[in-house]
DNA sequence: CAATAAACGAGACGGTACGTCCCGTCTTCAG
DNA sequence: CTGAAGACGGGACGTACCGTCTCGTTTATTG
């Protein structure tokens, strides 16, 4: 019966956010710089997200694609290398980095929203290159005897960490030093098979 | 010729800054609540220190001795562990933990924070590992022909990740865990020597 | 288009400034005091008015009846007689005086309150005594060779005189004195007209 | 086998606040800034004079003579002439002007400081009106039969009145206007005698 | 197709904390 | 011991935003 919800104040709101945020914490947003970009009112943000936190996550993740795809060439070292470089090409954009920084640190201050965080994208690379290993154990392609998880705590801990102290680029070479050293871990021993 | 600044006045806003640091984000910080609890005009902080940020780093890193030390068995495996082992304890500690994971979040926002903390904290740790690694590599324990600065990379880059997303403990079992899992890498092989 | 101004605040912060200003110098008002007596935030009120200048004018002068009637009996003895001892009172009455006295110091610090003062008050009152003495011209019953706006100096001069410097009382007897010493002056010479 | 006041320091601060004195207000004198033009310690203010209002008074009386001289020719209305002329020549000039305002201003919020403005300056100035008028009481030149006290208020009220709302000059001619206005009503009537 | 009721823009409101200014007191050292 | 220097605890300043609350306006049904 009522007016519906206008979806274009809702874009509006979230393309002044992802702006604000590629240059500021998420605490630091100003809602009312965001409002005023969005030419809309601040009611308008409060009703539909519940402060700065939801907004940031909505904005941000709404610019990284949800789903990651993950190749499925049958070579898991091709697989593999295939998704770090894609990995690193998507973080070092500047910003997506900034932004995934940002969510990273309001994370640390905000049980509930390293929860979602951790949820919507955290876990969802994780799933990723869980999918992808598991197809390499399947196939024989790596060692049963490894902890799959810590080894996902490897990879990812490794790239946070470049992207949180800015050590280092996050570019395609890393990611085949990555490989390259971690793969003799992980890869069954082909000369035992042999 | 003045009368000289209170050693007094400044033990007890770092005492109350490391308090709130354990439960709150470096930018809510309350700087008025800080000076109420160390019973001292706001003017006594911003006098000495140029803002939240370098405040509280210099009260984070009162708590976190700056000198890692580094033990020196002669056994590279048995000094390594002992190295995670002692900076899991560290890190897990509450205070500590949350302390730390609050300057790292700060350092996303704030570059020229970012440049203190490493410099103040994640280069020393670095520093002492690099310095074990060394020792390695000399008594001929540890291959020549990897990246050292890759492997602590991975090593502090696991830590950080846990710590950051939550995602499980650091304990002892971990830090085992993850000497278990790198330590071959690393290892000089001794079979092929012999 | 949006929420309209409270009169209801506007009016609470108007009575506690009042309720302040009889006991305190302009520039010694507290803007916080106001706005917690107000119970009001403190932008409200520096959304309206620049400062405490302005603050305190609207206050002060809200309860000063902006406005004077003037008699016209037709006997202008009477009606200036009248008119001084209804100055006298008002004066007089602690909580106006103390902060007519009040508005007359803050103006000597800043010209533009000068300025406002000296139209919404003081040329005010001269305007009253003026029209009054003009009537006496018309009807003949005062000379017509005398500087009226010089008398009406000496008036309000004596007033002030008394009142800033507390050297004696604002009473109806003054008034009476004051009329009794000018009278002879500004009457016309019945007798000459005899 | 102290060391003795330096009469140096304490002439820089008189200095310092006349100067500051006209242009601002007593309560916005900013005793920070009179210590640093004085080249004095805060406390050396501190040690000497109360606050703000001492200071000013003892600054401002320092620059107007404190005795008034009264010329006594014989002639009363030349003298009376002769003391209103060098009334308003004094109040006039600038600095003096701006600085007597300030203390009367002072004066409305600090009945103390009020209390010592009188004694030192205002009863000073009326003692001088005073003698002159009994002396022309003596002569028989003026009538026996009018307030001296409310003669003295309109006398100077009409000078305070000028000066503090900034109405008109207080220059000779106002002097003139003023004694050929008063004048008739205390003068004895020599027509009358003859 | 008018009435209606939610969504909207605007922005005023009560409030919290900010970083600054200055207060009056204190503590040091130089002369 | 006086006096310059200036650090100290404290209080108010005027500003920036917060999240809530009215307003009048717009707009897609529903009666």
């Amino acid at each position: 019966m009522a007016r519906p919800r206008s979806s274009d104040a809702h874009a509006r709101i979230l393309a002044a956010t992802s702006e604000l945020l590629e240059q500021t914490a998420v605490s630091e947003l100003c809602i009312e710089e965001i409002a005023a970009r969005a030419k809309v009112g601040k009611q308008t943000i409060y009703k539909w997200w519940a402060g700065k936190g939801e907004l940031a996550m909505e904005a941000a993740l709404a610019n990284v694609e949800a789903h990651v795809h993950v190749e499925d060439t049958g070579d898991t070292r091709r697989d593999l290398q295939s998704f770090l470089k894609k990995s690193a090409r998507l973080l070092r954009e500047t910003s997506t980095g900034r932004t995934l920084t940002a969510l990273m640190a309001q994370a640390q201050g905000d049980p509930e929203f390293l929860e979602d965080f951790r949820e919507r994208f955290l876990e969802v690379r994780r799933g990723a290159l869980r999918t992808l290993l598991r197809g390499g154990l399947k196939t024989g392609q790596l060692r049963r005897d490894f902890d799959l998880e810590l080894f996902i705590d490897l990879v990812f801990g490794a790239y946070w960490y470049r992207m949180l102290t800015r050590r280092a680029p996050l570019d395609d070479r890393f990611a085949a030093e990555l490989l390259e050293m971690l793969w003799p871990f992980v890869a069954a021993r082909k000369k035992a098979a042999a």
